[in-house]
DNA sequence: GTTCCAATTGGAA
DNA sequence: GTTCCAATTGGAA
C-alpha cells in the first residue's frame, strides 16, 4: 500500500518542477489570502522559510516567494536612496484552495504517469493493459494482454482520485491512455534497433 | 445561436425531472445554509414559493421543500394534540454552491444527449461524426462518416463546459459517445424492422 | 520525445 | 431502452 505522505511528496516535486504552471496562476481573478507588501517583509518570510513542509500549497507559495523576492532585489538598489522603500509592492500570494484544485486538475494525468513509472517498470507497462480485456473493437483479432497488477493500479486510482477529488473514470482513461503510450513507446524502440 | 436562458431551461427542467439525483444530496456532509425547523414554517416558504424562479438551485429547493411539508403533512395530524408541535424537525436544504457543483458534475454528459437530441435530428447523430474524420483503427476499413453541423456542436461544447465548469474535452468525449450510441440505437431498429 | 485525442466496437451497468 | 466504458490506432499538439 502506498502512503498519502508517498504519493503527495511525488506529485508535489513534480508540480513544483513545472514552474510554468504556477506561473500563469497570478491572472486569476480571486482576492489573495496573504499579501506581501514590501521588500524587507518578503525578504524576512523568503529567509523564514525553513520548513520542510513539501505540499503543494507551500512548494508555491515558496516559489512565488522566491520570485518576487528576486524581482524585488533587483529594484531595491534603484530605490536605496528614497525613503519610499517601505511601500514597494510585490505580487500577491493566493495559495487558495479552489486556485489549488485548478491547479491540479489540469495535471492528474501527469500525477498517474508519473506514478505508474514509480511502481511499474517501462515493460510491464508496455505489455499489459488494465482490465486484461480484449478491446471490443478487435474482439479475436488483437490478442488480449494481462492484466496489471490491480493491487497498485488501485492504489494509483484511489489516491489520485482522492487527491485531485475527480471520478476514478478519469484516473482510468489517463491510465489506459499512459499503457497505449508505453506500448507505442517500446515498439517504436524495436523498430528503430531493427534498422540500426 | 442558442441562448444561455434556453440551454438554462433545458437543463434546469431536466435535473427537475431527475428527482432521484437530488435525493441523493441528503447525505452530503455539508453545513445548511438555511434550516426550516417547523412544519408551520416550512408550510408558509412552500405556500409562499409562487416564483417563476427556473433556476437549479430553485428548482432543487422547492423539491425538497415540498417533500418535507408532504412528510410533515402525515406526522402533524398524529401531533395536533400536542403543544409541542412547534419543535418538528424537517430536512435542511442546503442549495450551496458546491453542492450544486456536485449536481452538475454528475450529469453534463445527459446535458449533452439533450442538447444534441434537441438540435440534431436521429438520423443526424446517427450518420454523423463530431469530427468527420476516420477511426485511427479502421483507416481504409471503415467509411469515415461526415461532421455534424459544428456551428450547433460548438455552441452545446462552449455552453455546456461553461455551465458545468468543466474542459471541452470532456464535453467532446460525451458528444462522441453519444453519436456512437445513436448509430447504435438505429442500427437496432433497422435489425429488428428486417427481422419482423 | 511525450502527451492527448477521436472513431470504432461489444458488453457491462 | 439508455448510458457508460476500455482497448486499439495514427496523428495532432
Amino acid at each position: 500500500m502506498m502512503s498519502a505522505m508517498e504519493i503527495d511528496k511525488v506529485l508535489s516535486m513534480h508540480n513544483y518542477a513545472k514552474k510554468e504552471s504556477f506561473d500563469t496562476i497570478d491572472h486569476v481573478d480571486k482576492p489573495p489570502e496573504k499579501v506581501v507588501n514590501t521588500y524587507q517583509e518578503s525578504e524576512m518570510m523568503f529567509q523564514g522559510n525553513k520548513s520542510t513542509d513539501t505540499s503543494d500549497d507551500f512548494m508555491w507559495y515558496n516559489h512565488k516567494l522566491k520570485k518576487a523576492v528576486m524581482a524585488l532585489r533587483l529594484t531595491a538598489d534603484d530605490k536605496a536612496n528614497s525613503a519610499s522603500n517601505n511601500s514597494v509592492p510585490i505580487p500577491s500570494v493566493t495559495p487558495r484552495e479552489s486556485i489549488k484544485s485548478d491547479i491540479m486538475r489540469m495535471k492528474y494525468t501527469i500525477a498517474v504517469r508519473r506514478l505508474l513509472n514509480l511502481k511499474f517498470t517501462k515493460e510491464e507497462l508496455a505489455t499489459h493493459s488494465q482490465t486484461g480485456k480484449e478491446s471490443p473493437a478487435f474482439i479475436g483479432v488483437k490478442a488480449r494482454k494481462p492484466q496489471l497488477d490491480p493491487v497498485r493500479v488501485g492504489d494509483i486510482r484511489l489516491h489520485v482520485a482522492k487527491k485531485y477529488n475527480i471520478d476514478t473514470s478519469l484516473v482510468n482513461k489517463a491510465i489506459t491512455v499512459a499503457l497505449a503510450d508505453a506500448r507505442k513507446t517500446k515498439k517504436r524502440k524495436i523498430e528503430k534497433e531493427d534498422t540500426d
